[in-house]
DNA sequence: TCCAAACCCTTGGATGTCCTAGTATATTGC
DNA sequence: GCAATATACTAGGACATCCAAGGGTTTGGA
């Protein structure tokens, strides 16, 4: 998008937020907001390592968790709730896997109202090699160190949890 | 967008790919997880309080740039470069914030190819409200410990910078 | 001088996210 | 048993992001 900057702007927008009295809160600021970018960095990885196979991020996690569902199926419901998306993001991903033929709807068996996906074998195939992809190419060189690693699982597993993302733990 | 989950699913996650046999990368796995979902809270606490000042994060951006600016004014691919978002992404923006009289497009003196963006008055008096507003419910309440927002910016400063994002200090 | 290459912004298209409604099916309570 | 409430999914709309392309302006080398 861009040659990179000669300065920091997220430093710069710190040393901005100190000028104007903002100090108190100018770090959790500069904070928050590397947060954002880096997340932004990481998924442009993401999505760039995907391409080739056809996939976004969106439908990849949706591929990997029907990958790890013993029947490989699971109601949208669900895969929403641990997805941690809104319903309506699943229809979305659901109906471009659909027509991929990854995944397939099906009734659920009791339920009226639900509706499983199901991976395809085609599917599953393709989970597997796009999460070795990931793995060798994103995962594997993220670029943190492991005790940064092991401090960001810890530090972000405790604001999710502040946040209400989950009871557990 | 729904309630707690009983267990965390990035942790479920870490797991399921120990168990896969991805052991080395199964921690990166979880952290980079573990940002891309509080990058989605967070977005999502953000939102909600520009909502009431008819504004989006994106706009806020770039009207909270602006306001940093001595002349209150900068150039499009300047704005592009320090947000580090796509070109088009400001344009979008600029157009609605124009729309709502915040900033006005004016020609470069000297290039006829560049356009700037001016803050308006009103603009100007909105960025600083909204501001407040995000410093007192959000940064001021981010959750993080001081230690953990130090960490932050560390860890992420070094990953930015080696992700291209700038070259000083 | 002058034309090609570089640069700046905008338009149009593809995706993803969320919200608000609307339809269909289950559950609850009287 | 039936009406009221709750739940599940989908349709349509608003926004944001990126990419690809197009038109105007500058710059630089022949």
């Amino acid at each position: 998008m861009g040659s990179p900057l000669p300065r920091d702007p997220i430093a710069d927008a710190q040393r901005n937020w100190e000028r104007h009295g903002w100090g108190e809160v100018a770090a959790p600021m500069a904070a928050i907001t590397a947060i954002m970018r880096t997340q932004q960095i990481l998924l442009a990885r993401i999505e760039g390592v995907l391409k080739p196979f056809g996939l976004t991020f969106a439908r990849y996690e949706l591929l990997a968790l029907l990958s790890f569902a013993r029947s490989g199926a699971l109601p949208m419901n669900k895969a929403s709730a641990l997805l941690q998306v809104h319903p309506t993001s699943v229809t979305n991903a659901v109906d471009r896997l659909e027509k991929a033929a990854l995944v397939l709807r099906s009734p659920h068996p009791t339920d009226g109202r639900t509706t499983l996906i199901e991976l395809t074998a085609e599917g599953r195939t393709l989970a597997k090699r796009a999460t070795a992809a990931l793995n060798s190419e994103v995962f594997g060189q993220s670029g943190f160190g492991d005790e940064d690693v092991e401090h960001l699982i810890r530090v972000l597993g405790d604001f999710r949890k502040a946040a209400g993302d989950f009871t557990d733990g």
